[in-house]
DNA sequence: GTGCATACTTGCCGATAGGTGGGTATGCCG
DNA sequence: CGGCATACCCACCTATCGGCAAGTATGCAC
């Protein structure tokens, strides 16, 4: 749980896991509405804890790569069930937070 | 993720998951580190989510129990792979997490 | 010389998550 | 009457998380 605490980190191990070697940029486009600065973090988080690998090419322009580590493409796996789960069971779930969403809306 | 995005809601499907229907005390006392309040709202957000079911006996002393609905029970079963990762590869990740705890402490 | 592209880094700041320490109602037990 | 047990609720506080804006080093193209 802690490894995969951080609000972008598994759509990077997604991504990473679907495309291999994954330059930064083309998660900057990927994800959207992440920060630079918040991806580098989590990045580095994630490379800290020895899922993913940075490859810097020492060019420039500056060129780095991620990949995932086996202990990586083995944590993705194991999400790969969850990730199921969220997109079987959307529907319920997201009505759920509509509702939410209205009523805070109203509320406040 | 968001719909277990919270300190202890894991543990918390764990434990309902095992026990069946759990009462509250029962989750405080297996739960040790964690507060009422903490408790409480995410056993009510868990409810509100559809995954818990509250029965309330209407006795006194009061007695309240929380089971798994079966949408609760389809998210602990794709929880499991996840549980058996951490399982299997804690020795590697809590040696990271020991590495950088020294390292916090030596900074600051 | 000016601008552009890359992969970052730094400082600030508001929102929120979670912890602490109190309090509630009810009935039983002594 | 005082104390205990249960399942909560509330006000307050702090640490952290994540977003925004601006800045850095380098080389190339114009």
């Amino acid at each position: 749980m802690r490894v995969v605490a951080g609000k972008w980190k598994p759509l990077i191990l997604y991504f990473v896991a679907q495309g291999g070697p994954t330059r930064y940029g083309e998660l900057r486009r990927a994800i959207r509405d992440v920060s630079d600065k918040v991806l580098i973090q989590q990045l580095k988080e994630l490379e800290a804890d020895g899922l993913v690998k940075r490859t810097d090419y020492k060019e420039v322009p500056p060129r780095v790569d991620y990949s995932l580590t086996p202990l990586g493409h083995s944590l993705a796996q194991a999400l790969v069930p969850l990730c199921t789960w969220g997109t079987e069971h959307m529907a319920e779930v997201s009505q759920v937070f509509a509702e939410r969403a209205t009523w805070n809306t109203r509320r406040r």
